[in-house]
DNA sequence: GAGCACTGC
């Protein structure tokens, strides 16, 4: 993780919440237009241009792409490539024609703020030439547009109107290495493409270890003659500071205890810099975070150790905005006071904090994990990978050289993978094989994945999408249902469970369900306050649709009174306005495909309005159902499987366990919970899903 | 009576 120490140009001290977002240009520190050189000298945006490392590779780069289909360009955070290959290529006369450059990113954030980037060093407003486009938001120009930055879930539906991308002569999709579904999807498509269409170069930005990967993945050349080869790859040095790497000598039993003990011996024995920690999980983080504060205050009673201040402060996504951004500001004089940030996942690769020179590395991560058997997902702990801890340590050599500590010895380390399970070999793959089917994909076990979904999950989703009507006997996508299912902008599931509320009268109650349900952090206190004051007996899904009504009587209708509304029942304000966009998304696609919305608590022919509701939430998640046993625990009617209601729903109040039940999701800690819950009839199991369940008397 | 890594359409 060592690389060239001699370049100057590294960034003054400012930061501001630009910071937020992890981007390289050079503009990580303060992400105005003016960053400024060590010797003050205020440069001309050609200037900076010119001085990022990536400007010596121009030529070089051009070169490669006129004579492959493919590059893949390594190169860290920082040197560039993704504000400037996008204008060598527009410099270069690859957009003439009204063409225009594709540049996908795994965030939204990042797809905004780039774009904003280098809009402002064209000296352009945002929109025109250089544009974006992402969920909910969009500043293109169909005319002017040449360099567009997009999400990747974006350009993979943009390849439903355009299977062939033919609007684009070169698509760059950057941070690659990442591996997330959407980019491993949407590599696998682009190499379709690519086959029918030999004019169509395609950039993968990556780090390096991934490099080759890519690389062969998109190399056509069957021979051994390497001259042949449709693919190259172009390393472009970075601009990290070396960073020395530590192990334990011995492995230790408790990372947690190891890690507190970490952090005070950098705080004493090492000069001023600040600490990155890198832990699992919230409640992990919140108990360290107090910790370490506890150590430091009572060596400071005791008058020993280091007499320098210390700022701990927690970073993990489910923390408020305003609570993020502390993390970013400059705690005060470095040389008084160290800044101590404990963090998740995030830090590697979301976001990134300045001023970091020492890294402490546990060693382990919470991911998502997918059981294809029981159809549930769950998050568990587990090591991480070299590639992993590689990127952690380099958080170290940002501004300077700096120092990782990593939590386990150097055997262990080789002994770890060297990279991350890629997200498609641990996910519930119906919602992107249903894309993949949209998008004329017939031979879903076939399709070339860089690497291979697990057949198990493909099939599992295939079953899945058979039983919600999305797809025929043959595995073809149904009509008109599975297209517009397709569509929709949530999983299959929900998108099966608003076309069947239509029929049953009572879509309007649905999508709010449905908006609920698609957004997380609803509740600001942990035993979910809010649903017990807005309970209704029928279950969980109600209730949130009691408490979506009771939001929208203050929010609507120009009312200002919807903030105070949800401190007072400890709702969280930002979540219920993205719920309020999520549902008129929902609603439009409604419109686009003539699904009337329609209300049945309006209906005077509906006497019990919670049926309708049920049976459709039912036609969605019917995999879902699970029957009370003489011990209190659930057992899942499909395969067996003991789950426990979650003490947040609000049938826990009740006096009587229900017999028949629908869940939402499973979360697994200390018992294997089932959260979001609803009284069924199991009746209605067959009536909605009678392909699933068979009547047995 | 528990507490949720990170994203995205």
């Amino acid at each position: 993780m060592t690389s060239n120490t001699n370049n100057s140009n590294y960034s003054n001290g400012n930061t501001n919440i630009s910071s937020l977002l992890d981007r390289d240009g050079g503009d990580t520190n303060s992400g105005n237009v003016d960053f400024i050189f060590n010797s003050n000298q205020r440069l001309s945006i050609t200037q900076q241009r010119i001085a990022l490392p990536i400007y010596q590779y121009r030529k070089h780069l051009l070169y490669l792409l006129e004579t492959n289909q493919t590059v893949v360009v390594v190169g860290n955070t920082g040197c560039g490539k993704t504000t400037q290959i996008p204008q060598y290529l527009h410099e270069s006369g690859w957009t003439d024609g009204y063409r225009t450059i594709a540049i996908t990113q795994p965030r939204r954030v990042a797809a905004i703020s780039v774009a904003s980037r280098v809009a402002t060093e064209m000296n352009e407003e945002l929109g025109h030439t250089v544009g974006y486009s992402v969920r909910f938001d969009e500043k293109v120009s169909a005319e002017h547009t040449r360099i567009k930055y997009m999400t990747d879930g974006m350009l993979i539906r943009e390849m439903m109107l355009d299977p062939l991308l033919s609007k684009y002569p070169v698509v760059m999709i950057d941070e690659a290495h990442e591996r997330s579904l959407a980019t491993d999807v949407l590599l696998g498509l682009v190499k379709k493409v690519q086959g029918r269409r030999k004019d169509l170069k395609i950039i993968i930005s990556s780090a390096t270890m991934d490099a080759e990967l890519f690389k062969q993945f998109f190399n056509n050349n069957i021979t051994n003659d390497k001259s042949k080869d449709t693919a190259a790859i172009i390393s472009i040095e970075g601009t990290n500071y070396p960073v020395d790497v530590h192990y334990l000598e011995q492995p230790t039993l408790n990372y947690l205890d190891t890690t507190l003990n970490t952090v005070i011996d950098i705080h004493n024995l090492q000069p001023p810099g600040d600490i990155l920690v890198f832990l699992t999980g919230q409640e992990e983080i919140d108990k360290m975070v107090s910790s370490i504060q506890d150590r430091v205050d009572a060596q400071q009673q005791q008058q020993k150790g280091n007499k320098m201040k210390v700022n701990v402060l927690p970073m993990y996504s489910g923390l408020s905005i305003n609570k993020q951004i502390r993390v970013f500001e400059k705690s005060g004089d470095p040389r008084k006071i160290r800044k101590i940030v404990v963090a998740t996942n995030i830090a590697e690769t979301s976001i990134t904090i300045d001023g970091i020179v020492y890294v402490v590395d546990s060693g382990f991560v919470k991911i998502k994990s997918y059981n294809p058997t029981s159809g549930l997902e769950s998050l568990v702990v587990v090591p991480t990978s070299q590639s992993s801890a590689d990127q952690r340590a380099g958080r170290a050599g940002r501004n300077r050289a700096g120092k990782c500590y990593r939590l386990y010895t150097q055997d262990a380390f080789t002994k770890l993978p060297v990279h991350s399970i890629p997200e498609i070999q641990r996910s519930n793959l119906a919602p992107i094989i249903l894309q993949l089917k949209a998008l004329g994909i017939d031979n879903i076990l076939h399709f070339d994945f860089i690497s291979p979904a697990p057949t198990i999950s493909l099939v599992r989703a295939l079953e899945v999408l058979y039983g919600l009507g999305a797809l025929n006997d043959n595995g073809q996508l149904t009509q008109p249902t599975g297209h517009i299912m397709a569509e929709f902008p949530v999983d299959p599931s929900f998108s099966k469970m608003i076309i069947q509320s239509e029929v049953l009268g009572c879509s309007k109650e649905v999508l709010s369900i449905a908006a609920m349900l698609n957004v997380q952090g609803i509740f600001t206190n942990h035993n979910h306050k809010a649903r017990r004051e807005f309970i209704v007996k029928e279950g969980d899904h109600l209730s949130l649709l009691n408490i979506y009504n009771a939001y929208t009587s203050k929010s609507s209708n120009g009312k200002t009174s919807a903030g105070p509304w949800c401190h007072e029942h400890q709702i969280n304000h930002k979540a219920m306005q993205r719920v309020v966009q999520v549902r008129k998304q929902l609603e439009a696609y409604c419109h686009k495909y003539s699904i009337k919305v329609v209300s049945c608590l309006t209906n005077a022919a509906i006497k019990d309005a919670t049926i309708p509701i049920r049976k459709s939430i039912i036609s969605g998640f019917f995999t879902n159902a699970a029957h009370l046993q003489p011990d209190g625990s659930y057992m899942t009617i499909r395969d067996k499987h003991k789950l426990f209601m979650h003490p947040t729903s609000v049938l826990c109040s009740l006096a009587n366990s229900p017999e028949w039940v629908l869940f939402h999701d499973v979360t697994i800690t200390t018992k294997e919970y089932m959260k979001d819950i609803t009284i069924i009839d199991p009746k209605w199991l067959y009536e909605m899903a009678p392909h699933f369940y068979v009547y047995e008397k």
